[in-house]
DNA sequence: TCTGGGGTCCTAGGACCC
DNA sequence: TCTGGGGTCCTAGGACCC
């Protein structure tokens, strides 16, 4: 059975998920932004004709901003999780072959589909998430991953494509793959795609047609993998179970610049608290953890960052042994007189939690531990994050991350639920 | 004078993704 | 004034072992 791949991207899918609660942001440009309302990470396709970049600091386009009535939303990730949740479970039921890519998109197998009507299957797929979620969504269909990416490109910029594209219908294959320039296609990131271009391949069908040889010394197995999938060997298959985590971490850039050890530790106490909950929702422990602080970039001042690896005596996944480890960490790269823009823990060496080896001499009381961790969880998930928390992570918090922006909860809290008026 | 070969593990860095 | 966060995979090189 020849394999087919169909992608599921969200259009536009943070800004989507505000406008089905707040209906007033429909037909204008909505801009969505990232931690400490930094930079645009989501536009409606009002503010994309604006001219507004990916990425842009919002400081920048300000003006531009005022000027087109831009709606401006601080990130509410709570939202787009659970939104992300409905529209996968929608997908779902049209084909249990299903790997959810990222927060947006899934692809589906189709393989065993091909009697029907590929492009009619993708708008019913289309309309069904529409009409059950809120969002609208572009399908692409094609023979492999890679060429399943551009038909979803196609199919979003191409109105009157309804949404929808099979790359399988397409009757000049080159003429269109010669229409993609090289850099848009998945994969080619800018460095490759600055070499490419310097070496006269422009565009996705003269990469499709790039020697083998030249490919493999320049872009390795990974470059050569993508240049055959463009050619239709699919060589990226549907990962239906989840690879177990590598690694867990947790960073922010901080809402006001840290110029203490006590803000410092604060911060990285409250990081790696966040870190813990997520290794302990993966059921999984750790044997090595990564701290590290950064001064601001951006700023003419003077700049230092460093980072130190501590390998824990036994692997755990309890948030006070782990707090205990990074504030170690910290003295040993902590430096005064700096202004501190941003700081983050790593958790890597990820074990099952019902694996850890335990010490001969280890002196910690691991039932009771695990009883209070499942207490904490519980709490923070009934009543919200951050209910409980450790003493160290601070109470004032002046660094904390900033959103002035942020829609509510609508989804995850029953105080957030909106209301309609008769 | 003549200085093997192959394997594993770890780490750092680069490239990419959303 | 103001510039995000969280991942993956691959490769090269060094340490170490037999």
């Amino acid at each position: 059975m020849s394999p087919v791949f169909a992608l599921v991207d969200c259009n536009n899918f943070y800004a989507s998920c505000e406008r089905v609660f707040n209906p007033k942001l429909e037909h204008k440009p909505v801009v969505v932004l990232s931690n400490n309302d930094g930079c645009v990470v989501a536009r409606s396709n009002e503010a994309k004709a604006l001219g507004i970049r990916m990425g842009v600091p919002e400081f920048q386009i300000r003006p531009l901003l005022k000027a087109h009535d831009v709606q401006v939303l601080s990130s509410n990730y709570a939202l787009y999780g659970d939104m992300s949740q409905r529209v996968m479970e929608t997908l779902e039921q049209f084909c249990p072959d299903l790997e959810p890519y990222s927060i947006d998109e899934a692809f589906l197998s189709l393989s065993g589909f091909t009697s029907r009507n590929l492009m009619e299957y993708g708008h019913t797929i289309r309309a069904t998430v529409k009409r059950w979620t809120g969002i609208p969504v572009s399908v692409g269909i094609a023979e492999t991953k890679v060429l399943a990416k551009i038909a979803n490109r196609v199919a979003k910029r191409t109105p009157d494509m309804g949404g929808v594209f099979d790359l399988f219908a397409c009757p000049d294959r080159d003429d269109l793959l010669g229409r993609i320039a090289v850099e848009d296609v998945w994969g080619i990131g800018p460095n490759h795609a600055r070499f490419l271009i310097q070496h006269g391949i422009t565009t996705a069908l003269q990469l499709c047609q790039a020697g083998d040889q030249f490919i493999r010394m320049h872009m390795g197995i990974v470059g050569l993998r993508l240049v055959m999938e463009l050619r239709g060997v699919s060589c990226l298959d549907l990962e239906q179970c989840p690879a177990p985590k590598q690694s867990i971490t947790c960073s922010r850039a901080f809402g006001n610049s840290v110029t203490t050890l006590t803000d410092m530790d604060e911060a990285v106490s409250s990081y790696t608290a966040r870190a813990a909950e997520k290794l302990r929702a993966e059921e999984l422990a750790v044997t090595t953890m990564t701290v590290f602080l950064t001064t601001n970039e951006f700023k003419d001042t003077p700049q230092y960052s460093n980072a130190v690896t501590l390998k824990l005596p036994v692997a755990t996944d309890s948030t006070h042994e782990l707090i205990r480890a990074a504030l170690q960490g910290i003295r040993q790269i902590y430096r005064d007189g700096y202004l501190y823009k941003k700081a983050g823990v790593m958790f890597t060496g990820l074990i099952p939690a019902s694996q850890v080896q335990v010490d001969l001499f280890d002196d910690q009381n691991r039932a009771r531990s695990k009883k209070l961790m499942t207490a904490l969880d519980a709490v923070n998930t009934r009543f919200g994050s951050g209910t409980l928390q450790y003493a160290s992570s601070g109470m004032a918090k002046t660094w904390r991350t900033q959103f002035h922006r942020r829609s509510p909860a609508y989804t995850t809290d029953w105080d957030a639920l909106p209301v309609a008026r008769a």
